[in-house]
DNA sequence: GAATCTGGTTCTATCTTAGAACTGGATTTG
DNA sequence: CAAATCCAGTTCTAAGATAGAACCAGATTC
């Protein structure tokens, strides 16, 4: 990410990530590689984005190590955008927005969707902050230090 | 949120979330009050951002529920900004991208800020995604359904 | 009471996004 | 096998978000 307000020298990972990830399309684009969404036309259709700001997004996330292309699975000379590892770790952000959306921002029975485990087909666990010997914490019981 | 495309048609909460949340700077506003943060002064400072945006954002947060104004707490005429529990349900959140970033923007012996349990003064526990039942899951154990 | 601080508002310039047209290679179809 | 269509971009213009500075009025300090 360039041109604004760099956020790199924060010397606070949040600040960092944000960096990476914090204009107003990444995330949805991450959001839409864990839901399967492999080809340029499926982020495409999926998000309504402009083919020209999801040229420049992936190139920039393909650049920062986040996705990297590979051959098309079906076997044709295209190519596919896929996370990597350090893509993956961004999981626990794509679960903890959605779980905040979903007490928050959506009223009782209105239609959403659901992130559920494959085998049991349940409602995954909320998050949980934990301290290393694994009392659950609020905000007020952190600090940041450093 | 106004202007871009509008997320919150789509039935998914991390979309509804990010229509909240997803322009440049909230998050950091957001990190910030959790940092203790409270005055107009201190987000603009600590931010280095520019007044006009701040004061747009944080009536924006403000207007969402995200943030309520209260009367300064040393007693002078001015207000402050503080999280509502609505807004306080984002900590997960930003300790997600916190832990991204630790994990992944700094290298190893690299100068960071760390969140630790005030009690034990050790690091929080690496946030995990867990089954209904308690089993840790990583992204392929998932799905999104609806 | 003057100086300074505070929390904004307003303005211009630059970057990001919206949306559409264009392009060349890949694939499908008749 | 050639025409039609699809695909993955590139390029362009217009509108909105951010950067940065000037301005302003009320609050506080000295």
């Amino acid at each position: 990410m360039v041109k604004r307000v760099s956020l790199w020298n924060a010397g606070c990972p949040v600040a960092r990530s944000l960096d990476a990830i914090g204009d107003w399309w990444s995330l949805l684009i991450i959001r839409d590689a864990f839901d399967g969404k492999r080809r340029f036309g499926e982020f495409q259709n999926g998000l309504g984005i402009s083919k020209g700001v999801l040229s420049t997004r992936l190139r920039d996330l393909t650049k920062r190590g986040i996705f990297e292309t590979v051959p098309a699975s079906d076997g044709s000379a295209y190519r596919e955008y896929v996370l990597t590892p350090k893509g993956r770790g961004l999981f626990p952000v794509i679960v903890a927005l959605r779980q905040w959306g979903e007490d928050y921002l959506f009223t009782d029975g209105e239609a959403r969707s659901s992130l559920v485990d494959r085998d049991k087909r349940a409602p995954v666990a909320r998050l949980e902050v934990k301290s290393a010997d694994g009392r659950s914490l609020v905000w007020s019981d952190t600090q940041v230090t450093g």
